[in-house]
DNA sequence: TTTTACTCGGAGTAAATAACTCCGAGTATT
DNA sequence: AATACTCGGAGTTATTTACTCCGAGTAAAA
Protein backbone atom coordinates (compact mmCIF):
# COMPACT_ATOMS: atom_id res chain seq x y z
CA UNK A 1 0.00 0.00 0.00
CA UNK A 2 2.83 2.17 0.92
CA UNK A 3 6.05 2.63 -0.51
CA UNK A 4 7.93 1.91 2.41
CA UNK A 5 6.77 -0.92 4.31
CA UNK A 6 6.42 -1.23 7.99
CA UNK A 7 9.94 -2.19 8.59
CA UNK A 8 11.09 1.33 8.18
CA UNK A 9 8.82 2.46 10.49
CA UNK A 10 9.72 0.15 13.14
CA UNK A 11 13.20 0.56 12.63
CA UNK A 12 13.43 4.21 13.59
CA UNK A 13 10.90 3.99 15.95
CA UNK A 14 13.86 1.51 18.12
CA UNK A 15 16.58 3.73 16.78
CA UNK A 16 15.24 6.61 18.28
CA UNK A 17 15.18 4.92 21.86
CA UNK A 18 19.07 3.64 21.39
CA UNK A 19 20.13 7.61 20.81
CA UNK A 20 19.48 8.54 24.19
CA UNK A 21 20.94 5.78 26.06
CA UNK A 22 24.50 6.54 26.86
CA UNK A 23 27.94 5.21 25.79
CA UNK A 24 27.51 1.66 27.88
CA UNK A 25 23.75 1.07 27.56
CA UNK A 26 22.32 -1.66 25.67
CA UNK A 27 18.52 -2.93 24.61
CA UNK A 28 17.76 -5.62 23.43
CA UNK A 29 15.58 -6.33 20.48
CA UNK A 30 12.85 -7.43 23.13
CA UNK A 31 13.42 -4.53 25.35
CA UNK A 32 12.81 -2.33 22.16
CA UNK A 33 9.65 -4.44 20.82
CA UNK A 34 8.09 -4.30 24.27
CA UNK A 35 8.13 -0.93 25.20
CA UNK A 36 6.42 0.33 21.90
CA UNK A 37 4.02 -2.58 22.09
CA UNK A 38 5.14 -4.22 18.54
CA UNK A 39 6.31 -7.83 17.82
CA UNK A 40 9.66 -8.95 19.43
CA UNK A 41 10.81 -11.65 17.11
CA UNK A 42 9.92 -9.06 13.47
CA UNK A 43 11.91 -6.15 15.61
CA UNK A 44 14.58 -9.09 16.18
CA UNK A 45 15.20 -9.90 12.42
CA UNK A 46 15.06 -6.19 11.60
CA UNK A 47 17.75 -5.55 14.05
CA UNK A 48 19.81 -8.20 11.95
CA UNK A 49 20.16 -6.25 8.80
CA UNK A 50 20.47 -2.96 10.84
CA UNK A 51 23.37 -5.34 11.81
CA UNK A 52 24.83 -6.50 9.14
CA UNK A 53 24.82 -2.64 7.19
CA UNK A 54 26.95 -1.59 9.96
CA UNK A 55 24.61 0.90 11.87
CA UNK A 56 24.12 -1.36 15.27
CA UNK A 57 26.95 -3.20 16.71
CA UNK A 58 24.96 -6.58 18.86
CA UNK A 59 26.73 -7.74 22.21
CA UNK A 60 25.40 -11.40 22.71
CA UNK A 61 24.60 -13.38 26.02
CA UNK A 62 22.99 -12.39 29.05
CA UNK A 63 22.32 -8.92 29.53
CA UNK A 64 23.43 -7.80 26.18
CA UNK A 65 21.42 -6.15 23.21
CA UNK A 66 22.33 -3.60 20.37
CA UNK A 67 23.70 0.02 20.12
CA UNK A 68 24.42 2.76 17.87
CA UNK A 69 28.11 1.64 15.78
CA UNK A 70 28.21 5.83 15.54
CA UNK A 71 27.35 8.99 16.66
CA UNK A 72 23.67 9.63 15.98
CA UNK A 73 24.79 12.28 13.33
CA UNK A 74 26.57 9.91 11.44
CA UNK A 75 23.27 7.63 10.97
CA UNK A 76 20.95 9.51 8.44
CA UNK A 77 17.49 8.33 7.92
CA UNK A 78 17.98 7.18 4.28
CA UNK A 79 20.73 5.16 5.50
CA UNK A 80 18.37 3.64 7.83
CA UNK A 81 15.70 3.36 5.03
CA UNK A 82 18.42 1.30 2.84
CA UNK A 83 19.03 -0.57 5.54
CA UNK A 84 16.10 -1.89 5.98
CA UNK A 85 14.09 -2.11 2.27
CA UNK A 86 17.34 -2.46 0.71
CA UNK A 87 18.35 0.65 -1.64
CA UNK A 88 15.52 0.06 -4.30
CA UNK A 89 15.42 2.56 -7.00
CA UNK A 90 12.24 4.49 -7.48
CA UNK A 91 12.09 2.34 -10.50
CA UNK A 92 13.29 0.22 -12.89
CA UNK A 93 13.44 0.66 -16.10
CA UNK A 94 13.26 -2.68 -18.17
CA UNK A 95 14.67 -0.72 -21.48
CA UNK A 96 11.04 -1.00 -23.45
CA UNK A 97 12.40 1.73 -25.85
CA UNK A 98 14.72 -1.08 -27.60
CA UNK A 99 12.12 -3.34 -28.05
CA UNK A 100 9.75 -1.46 -30.59
CA UNK A 101 8.51 -3.59 -33.35
CA UNK A 102 10.07 -1.31 -36.05
CA UNK A 103 13.14 -1.87 -35.18
CA UNK A 104 13.21 -5.99 -35.31
CA UNK A 105 15.95 -7.50 -33.89
CA UNK A 106 18.69 -5.01 -33.95
CA UNK A 107 17.08 -1.32 -31.98
CA UNK A 108 19.40 1.43 -33.58
CA UNK A 109 22.28 3.13 -31.67
CA UNK A 110 19.98 6.26 -30.87
CA UNK A 111 17.20 4.66 -28.89
CA UNK A 112 19.80 2.35 -26.83
CA UNK A 113 22.20 5.39 -26.11
CA UNK A 114 22.22 7.13 -22.94
CA UNK A 115 19.46 6.59 -20.03
CA UNK A 116 15.29 6.49 -21.14
CA UNK A 117 13.98 9.53 -20.90
CA UNK A 118 11.47 8.09 -18.70
CA UNK A 119 13.77 6.64 -16.58
CA UNK A 120 15.55 10.14 -16.48
CA UNK A 121 12.35 11.78 -15.04
CA UNK A 122 12.31 9.11 -12.68
CA UNK A 123 15.50 9.17 -11.32
CA UNK A 124 15.54 12.76 -10.90
CA UNK A 125 12.47 12.70 -8.39
CA UNK A 126 14.34 9.62 -6.65
CA UNK A 127 17.21 12.02 -6.31
CA UNK A 128 14.71 14.43 -5.07
CA UNK A 129 13.32 11.89 -2.25
CA UNK A 130 16.72 10.55 -1.10
CA UNK A 131 18.48 14.08 -0.84
CA UNK A 132 15.54 15.04 1.60
CA UNK A 133 15.66 12.01 3.47
CA UNK A 134 19.73 12.15 3.86
CA UNK A 135 19.47 15.79 5.26
CA UNK A 136 17.63 13.83 8.36
CA UNK A 137 19.99 12.08 10.55
CA UNK A 138 18.74 10.10 14.01
CA UNK A 139 20.30 12.84 15.89
CA UNK A 140 17.70 15.74 13.82
CA UNK A 141 15.18 13.93 14.47
CA UNK A 142 15.60 12.67 18.23
CA UNK A 143 15.74 16.51 19.03
CA UNK A 144 12.49 16.96 17.35
CA UNK A 145 10.50 14.48 19.52
CA UNK A 146 12.30 15.45 22.06
CA UNK A 147 10.76 18.95 21.66
CA UNK A 148 7.55 17.35 22.02
CA UNK A 149 7.98 15.64 25.04
CA UNK A 150 8.73 16.28 28.69
CA UNK A 151 11.95 16.51 30.37
CA UNK A 152 10.96 13.90 32.02
CA UNK A 153 9.98 11.72 29.45
CA UNK A 154 13.84 10.05 28.76
CA UNK A 155 14.31 9.74 32.80
CA UNK A 156 11.02 7.92 32.48
CA UNK A 157 12.48 5.70 29.12
CA UNK A 158 15.83 5.19 31.41
CA UNK A 159 14.03 4.24 34.01
CA UNK A 160 11.97 1.58 32.17
CA UNK A 161 14.83 0.08 30.60
CA UNK A 162 16.54 -0.19 34.33
CA UNK A 163 13.75 -1.61 36.06
CA UNK A 164 13.59 -4.22 33.28
CA UNK A 165 17.61 -4.89 33.80
CA UNK A 166 17.05 -5.24 37.18
CA UNK A 167 14.20 -7.40 36.90
CA UNK A 168 16.39 -9.85 34.75
CA UNK A 169 19.22 -9.83 37.61
CA UNK A 170 16.71 -10.83 40.13
CA UNK A 171 14.94 -14.05 37.73
CA UNK A 172 18.43 -14.88 37.75
CA UNK A 173 19.91 -15.04 40.67
CA UNK A 174 15.98 -16.82 41.39
CA UNK B 1 12.11 -4.87 -5.86
CA UNK B 2 11.18 -1.25 -7.23
CA UNK B 3 9.03 1.25 -5.39
CA UNK B 4 6.84 1.66 -8.37
CA UNK B 5 5.96 -1.56 -10.53
CA UNK B 6 6.34 -1.97 -13.88
CA UNK B 7 2.85 -0.61 -14.52
CA UNK B 8 4.54 3.09 -14.85
CA UNK B 9 6.77 2.03 -16.85
CA UNK B 10 4.27 0.30 -19.38
CA UNK B 11 1.73 3.25 -18.89
CA UNK B 12 4.08 5.85 -19.47
CA UNK B 13 5.26 4.15 -22.40
CA UNK B 14 2.38 3.60 -24.08
CA UNK B 15 1.12 7.17 -23.18
CA UNK B 16 4.02 8.85 -24.99
CA UNK B 17 2.51 7.07 -27.96
CA UNK B 18 -0.37 8.73 -27.86
CA UNK B 19 0.72 12.26 -27.88
CA UNK B 20 2.03 12.63 -31.08
CA UNK B 21 -1.03 10.83 -32.84
CA UNK B 22 -3.55 13.40 -34.70
CA UNK B 23 -7.01 14.35 -32.82
CA UNK B 24 -8.90 11.50 -34.42
CA UNK B 25 -6.23 8.74 -34.43
CA UNK B 26 -6.67 6.25 -31.20
CA UNK B 27 -5.13 3.26 -30.95
CA UNK B 28 -5.81 0.12 -29.41
CA UNK B 29 -4.90 -1.43 -26.26
CA UNK B 30 -3.22 -4.38 -28.18
CA UNK B 31 -1.59 -2.17 -31.01
CA UNK B 32 -0.03 0.09 -28.45
CA UNK B 33 1.15 -3.28 -26.80
CA UNK B 34 2.46 -5.24 -30.11
CA UNK B 35 4.14 -1.98 -30.97
CA UNK B 36 6.35 -1.88 -28.14
CA UNK B 37 6.94 -6.23 -27.69
CA UNK B 38 5.05 -6.11 -23.84
CA UNK B 39 2.07 -7.89 -22.88
CA UNK B 40 -1.30 -6.57 -24.36
CA UNK B 41 -3.34 -8.37 -21.88
CA UNK B 42 -1.71 -6.92 -19.34
CA UNK B 43 -1.83 -2.94 -21.31
CA UNK B 44 -5.68 -3.58 -21.83
CA UNK B 45 -6.08 -3.92 -17.94
CA UNK B 46 -3.60 -0.59 -17.60
CA UNK B 47 -5.81 1.27 -19.62
CA UNK B 48 -8.93 0.72 -17.62
CA UNK B 49 -7.13 2.31 -14.73
CA UNK B 50 -5.92 5.20 -17.24
CA UNK B 51 -9.41 5.79 -18.42
CA UNK B 52 -11.05 5.42 -14.81
CA UNK B 53 -9.02 8.12 -13.80
CA UNK B 54 -9.78 10.44 -16.54
CA UNK B 55 -6.32 10.51 -17.94
CA UNK B 56 -7.65 9.12 -21.68
CA UNK B 57 -11.01 8.45 -23.34
CA UNK B 58 -12.06 5.22 -25.04
CA UNK B 59 -13.48 4.65 -28.22
CA UNK B 60 -15.56 0.97 -28.21
CA UNK B 61 -16.16 -1.00 -31.51
CA UNK B 62 -14.31 -2.15 -34.37
CA UNK B 63 -11.45 0.29 -35.26
CA UNK B 64 -11.49 1.93 -31.60
CA UNK B 65 -8.93 2.32 -29.33
CA UNK B 66 -7.73 5.53 -26.49
CA UNK B 67 -6.62 8.93 -27.10
CA UNK B 68 -5.48 11.07 -24.74
CA UNK B 69 -8.50 13.09 -22.45
CA UNK B 70 -6.89 16.31 -22.28
CA UNK B 71 -3.91 17.79 -23.86
CA UNK B 72 -0.49 16.68 -23.49
CA UNK B 73 0.72 19.59 -21.69
CA UNK B 74 -2.29 19.09 -18.46
CA UNK B 75 -1.01 15.49 -17.85
CA UNK B 76 1.58 15.05 -15.52
CA UNK B 77 3.83 12.49 -15.03
CA UNK B 78 2.51 12.11 -11.20
CA UNK B 79 -0.68 11.96 -13.01
CA UNK B 80 -0.09 8.85 -14.45
CA UNK B 81 1.65 7.76 -11.41
CA UNK B 82 -1.05 8.07 -8.96
CA UNK B 83 -4.03 6.68 -11.67
CA UNK B 84 -1.58 3.31 -12.21
CA UNK B 85 -0.35 2.70 -8.08
CA UNK B 86 -2.71 4.73 -6.68
CA UNK B 87 -1.84 7.75 -5.20
CA UNK B 88 -0.06 5.67 -2.10
CA UNK B 89 1.94 7.67 0.20
CA UNK B 90 5.38 6.92 0.76
CA UNK B 91 5.07 5.75 4.02
CA UNK B 92 2.07 4.47 6.32
CA UNK B 93 1.91 5.63 9.43
CA UNK B 94 1.09 3.49 12.06
CA UNK B 95 0.99 5.86 15.57
CA UNK B 96 3.58 3.61 17.35
CA UNK B 97 4.53 6.77 19.45
CA UNK B 98 1.14 6.41 21.38
CA UNK B 99 1.79 2.35 22.12
CA UNK B 100 4.49 3.39 24.23
CA UNK B 101 3.95 1.19 27.23
CA UNK B 102 5.23 3.91 29.49
CA UNK B 103 1.50 5.51 28.59
CA UNK B 104 -0.43 2.00 29.43
CA UNK B 105 -4.16 2.62 27.72
CA UNK B 106 -4.34 6.31 27.48
CA UNK B 107 -1.67 8.07 25.62
CA UNK B 108 -0.69 11.54 26.58
CA UNK B 109 -1.83 14.84 24.59
CA UNK B 110 1.64 15.44 23.58
CA UNK B 111 2.53 12.08 22.15
CA UNK B 112 -0.96 12.21 19.59
CA UNK B 113 -0.91 15.22 18.67
CA UNK B 114 0.43 16.97 15.29
CA UNK B 115 2.68 14.44 12.97
CA UNK B 116 4.82 12.37 14.29
CA UNK B 117 8.23 13.15 13.49
CA UNK B 118 9.20 10.44 11.59
CA UNK B 119 6.29 10.87 9.41
CA UNK B 120 6.68 13.95 9.08
CA UNK B 121 10.51 13.63 7.88
CA UNK B 122 8.79 10.85 5.01
CA UNK B 123 5.92 13.30 4.38
CA UNK B 124 8.71 15.59 3.27
CA UNK B 125 10.54 13.56 1.41
CA UNK B 126 7.44 12.85 -0.50
CA UNK B 127 6.44 15.67 -1.54
CA UNK B 128 9.74 16.80 -2.70
CA UNK B 129 9.40 13.67 -4.92
CA UNK B 130 5.66 14.12 -5.81
CA UNK B 131 6.71 18.03 -7.01
CA UNK B 132 9.69 16.60 -8.84
CA UNK B 133 7.16 13.93 -10.51
CA UNK B 134 4.27 16.92 -11.50
CA UNK B 135 6.81 19.21 -13.09
CA UNK B 136 7.10 16.53 -15.97
CA UNK B 137 4.32 16.39 -18.46
CA UNK B 138 3.34 14.27 -21.44
CA UNK B 139 4.18 17.03 -23.18
CA UNK B 140 7.39 17.47 -22.45
CA UNK B 141 8.66 14.07 -22.17
CA UNK B 142 7.40 13.61 -25.61
CA UNK B 143 9.98 16.29 -26.64
CA UNK B 144 12.64 15.13 -24.70
CA UNK B 145 12.30 11.60 -26.58
CA UNK B 146 11.69 13.65 -29.78
CA UNK B 147 15.12 14.68 -29.47
CA UNK B 148 16.79 11.46 -29.41
CA UNK B 149 14.81 10.18 -32.50
CA UNK B 150 15.21 10.87 -35.96
CA UNK B 151 13.23 12.97 -37.47
CA UNK B 152 11.86 10.47 -40.02
CA UNK B 153 10.56 8.43 -36.64
CA UNK B 154 7.30 9.70 -35.88
CA UNK B 155 6.66 9.49 -39.42
CA UNK B 156 7.23 5.48 -39.41
CA UNK B 157 5.24 4.88 -36.65
CA UNK B 158 2.24 6.43 -37.75
CA UNK B 159 3.04 4.22 -40.69
CA UNK B 160 2.80 1.37 -39.05
CA UNK B 161 -0.54 2.24 -37.35
CA UNK B 162 -1.64 2.66 -40.43
CA UNK B 163 -0.58 -0.65 -41.54
CA UNK B 164 -2.37 -2.14 -38.95
CA UNK B 165 -5.56 -0.10 -39.72
CA UNK B 166 -5.36 -1.27 -42.96
CA UNK B 167 -4.70 -5.19 -42.19
CA UNK B 168 -7.99 -4.66 -40.07
CA UNK B 169 -9.98 -3.32 -43.03
CA UNK B 170 -8.72 -5.72 -45.28
CA UNK B 171 -9.59 -8.57 -42.98
CA UNK B 172 -13.11 -7.37 -42.45
CA UNK B 173 -14.01 -7.09 -45.75
CA UNK B 174 -12.62 -10.65 -46.02
C1' DT C 1 33.39 -24.71 36.35
C1' DT C 2 28.67 -25.76 35.60
C1' DT C 3 24.32 -24.11 35.19
C1' DT C 4 21.12 -20.86 33.60
C1' DA C 5 18.61 -17.55 31.38
C1' DC C 6 19.42 -14.53 28.37
C1' DT C 7 21.14 -12.82 23.75
C1' DC C 8 21.51 -12.90 18.58
C1' DG C 9 20.64 -14.91 13.94
C1' DG C 10 18.82 -17.25 10.28
C1' DA C 11 15.42 -20.62 8.24
C1' DG C 12 10.62 -21.16 7.65
C1' DT C 13 5.37 -19.75 7.10
C1' DA C 14 1.03 -17.25 6.01
C1' DA C 15 -1.16 -13.41 4.14
C1' DA C 16 -1.11 -9.56 0.90
C1' DT C 17 0.28 -7.45 -3.44
C1' DA C 18 1.82 -7.35 -8.19
C1' DA C 19 1.95 -9.06 -12.75
C1' DC C 20 -0.40 -11.10 -16.00
C1' DT C 21 -4.47 -13.93 -18.47
C1' DC C 22 -8.92 -14.89 -20.25
C1' DC C 23 -13.39 -14.44 -21.71
C1' DG C 24 -17.86 -12.06 -22.07
C1' DA C 25 -20.64 -7.74 -23.47
C1' DG C 26 -20.99 -4.19 -26.69
C1' DT C 27 -20.28 -1.52 -31.06
C1' DA C 28 -18.56 0.76 -35.44
C1' DT C 29 -17.71 -0.97 -39.86
C1' DT C 30 -18.78 -3.76 -43.86
C1' DA D 1 -27.75 -8.21 -40.35
C1' DA D 2 -23.22 -10.16 -39.85
C1' DT D 3 -18.64 -9.64 -38.45
C1' DA D 4 -14.43 -8.86 -36.37
C1' DC D 5 -12.94 -5.75 -33.72
C1' DT D 6 -13.04 -2.94 -29.26
C1' DC D 7 -13.22 -2.36 -24.07
C1' DG D 8 -13.71 -4.02 -19.26
C1' DG D 9 -13.67 -6.68 -15.37
C1' DA D 10 -13.19 -11.28 -12.95
C1' DG D 11 -9.85 -14.81 -12.16
C1' DT D 12 -4.84 -16.94 -11.64
C1' DT D 13 -0.05 -17.39 -10.59
C1' DA D 14 4.17 -15.67 -8.66
C1' DT D 15 6.64 -12.66 -5.84
C1' DT D 16 7.08 -9.95 -1.81
C1' DT D 17 5.97 -8.51 2.84
C1' DA D 18 5.16 -9.21 7.54
C1' DC D 19 5.81 -12.08 10.95
C1' DT D 20 7.17 -16.64 13.75
C1' DC D 21 10.03 -20.13 15.67
C1' DC D 22 13.82 -22.51 17.17
C1' DG D 23 18.79 -23.45 17.50
C1' DA D 24 23.70 -21.81 18.59
C1' DG D 25 26.33 -19.06 21.42
C1' DT D 26 27.54 -16.16 25.53
C1' DA D 27 27.85 -13.36 29.70
C1' DA D 28 26.50 -13.63 34.27
C1' DA D 29 25.35 -16.17 38.55
C1' DA D 30 25.88 -20.21 41.58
Amino acid sequence: MALYGSSVEYGLHCLLYLVDSSADAKASSVDLAELQGISPSYVAKLFTELKSAGIVTAAEGARGGYQLARPAEDITVLDVVDALEGDNPLFQCKEIRSKCALFGDSPPGWATKGLCSIHAVMREAEVQMKQSLARHTLASLSLRVARKAPKTFPIDVAGWFEGRKAAKSRRQSH
